[in-house]
DNA sequence: GTCGACTCGGGTAATTCGGGTC
DNA sequence: AATGTCCGAATTACCCGAGTCG
């Protein structure tokens, strides 16, 4: 399967002008074709080549591999999860935060990055441990290598509005996880909210005192695992008070969410991909332009 | 994260001319690669690397998109420990990142800042916790502040070099504390070793299997509690026979390690500081220039 | 054949280059 | 020795109406 990528895709997976790829291709720098319409067609090796020699050197064909949106974009996306996964499992962090910008530059949202590619990889991870095809080493060392993802993530988004509308969150004792609720952060950070994960593993108790504190719109709850349904329920039920005395939506989600977790309790929404999540988030807030505009970085000015 | 910044960017951020950081380029001060038209593009490692080797200041931070100058300028002398802590307890993020890159800039090394800034102000936070000054979640939620920290100062400090000598390390189970195997990664990789957390709360035997296929030099272990002394014994045993077997050195450290602790095992060192640390490996291994080199990113040839 | 998204080519403004000079 | 400024030429980014792709 031969693959032949427009200029477009060319440009925003490595972070430059449209105009910038034609100009090279038309100098003879990048190899192409032309359609019968006289569009320009680039190989994949011609791309790397050209980028091997320019400085650019980790670039995954999985990243250049992304069709456009109205292509089917099944077959990349889950080639791309798989080179995440490899990526994980053999602790090569370069080659996975290369991907993660690329994609980024390709002008996909972190909330999808994360969604698409790495929550599967881990996730698939997860289950390789399971078979015992892992050590516990080799699983652990890859969730911290993600987790170290989404806080550069988080690091890029930089500083959030102060007027953007306050969301915080967090997992229950028992629960550890880190990563989903760092995930969440980041997703609701991306939409404009001044979000906040407070932390993993925490008692109910304090989470209430967290969301009393905060009076956050949205209060979200991370779900991996819990001991038993009542201690589940009974703790749920401190935090869903405190969010109720406030006026914050209950927000839950996680790997333990299942049918029968979810009638056993009341929340506002339930989401089992960071995309509901932004569905939700939207329905309550809009981000305004005006908080956008400050949130971007400066443009240079003579 | 590999951002290519362009000459203006860098010249703006740091308030001299374009001029001059064309010639720090030219003269080889700073890494840069070029595009296919023969602009330069440079990274923020690299930028930051040649800042703290010549002094310079950041003048306009947000450019490069670190935090902004906060305007309390208490921490770039000595002791500022209460202001992290104060940073910490108050989720004061933007702030207590400017510290960290104030303090690096004008020539501290991370080791030096976790040692003398980051730990104690999270050991006085733990502290704060014990006598019930701090709910949960405020000491939880500033030590996963201190972690992002952490990672961050191991993302500036970039990938390490291949022919470096291998170090990792690891908590033992029932020790989930990530924090300090982490200061102890960027304390190695900022001595030049491709050191590596294996993970926090691991079962002895996968860190002893981490050890057989790593074959470090060096092989670390955070101890900040144990569930009672004899496991502790027992387990350590299961790593340092891995280590011997090895040739490994085993070097132990943390809050746990008390007299009685430290008497019932054998180990190569015992570290109460990451200063020891760094003093105990320069006696295994001392970087050599040619690895220093090796580790800028590549120069675009034309 | 329609339609939306994409790409074409060309033009313009902004940025950057290298070199020379202060 | 190091920096800031100025210059013409080259490179890059952004914009537009017309044509092409899927």
């Amino acid at each position: 399967m031969k693959q032949l990528l427009t200029t477009k895709q060319v440009a925003r997976a490595i972070g430059v002008s449209e105009a910038s790829v034609k100009r090279w291709c038309d100098k003879g720098a990048v190899p192409c074709a032309r359609t019968a319409g006289g569009h320009r067609r680039l190989t994949l090796c011609g791309i790397i080549e050209f980028l091997r020699r320019n400085g650019h050197e980790l670039v995954e064909p999985e990243v250049l591999g992304l069709p456009a949106d109205t292509g089917r974009r099944e077959c990349a996306v889950e080639r791309c999860a798989k080179a995440f996964h490899r990526s994980l499992v053999a602790a090569d962090e370069q080659h996975m935060r290369r991907m993660i910008y690329d994609l980024y530059l390709a002008g996909r949202t972190f909330r999808e990055i994360m969604d698409r590619h790495l929550a599967p990889a881990v996730r698939a991870l997860g289950e390789c441990w399971a078979h015992g095809e892992l050590e516990v080493f080799e699983e652990r060392r890859a969730v911290e290598m993600a987790l170290r993802a989404v806080y550069e993530m988080r690091c890029i988004l930089g500083p959030v509005c102060n007027e953007a509308p306050v969301a915080i969150g967090a997992s229950l004792e028992h629960d550890p996880y880190t990563l989903p609720t760092a995930m969440v952060e980041v997703t609701m950070r991306e939409l404009g909210w001044r979000a906040q994960s407070v932390g993993a593993g925490l008692p109910a108790a304090t989470i209430a005192t967290a969301v009393r504190r905060a009076r956050p719109k949205i209060c979200w709850l991370s779900v991996s695992t819990f001991p038993d349904l009542a201690r589940f329920v009974g703790d749920y039920a401190i935090v869903a008070d405190a969010a109720r005395g406030c006026g914050s939506a209950m927000v839950v989600g996680g790997r333990a969410m299942n049918d029968e977790t979810r009638h056993a309790i009341r929340y506002a929404a339930y989401c089992d991909a960071l995309g509901h999540l932004v569905a939700f988030a939207e329905t309550i807030y809009q981000r305004s332009a005006a908080c956008v505009d400050a949130a971007l970085p400066d443009r240079a000015v003579s």
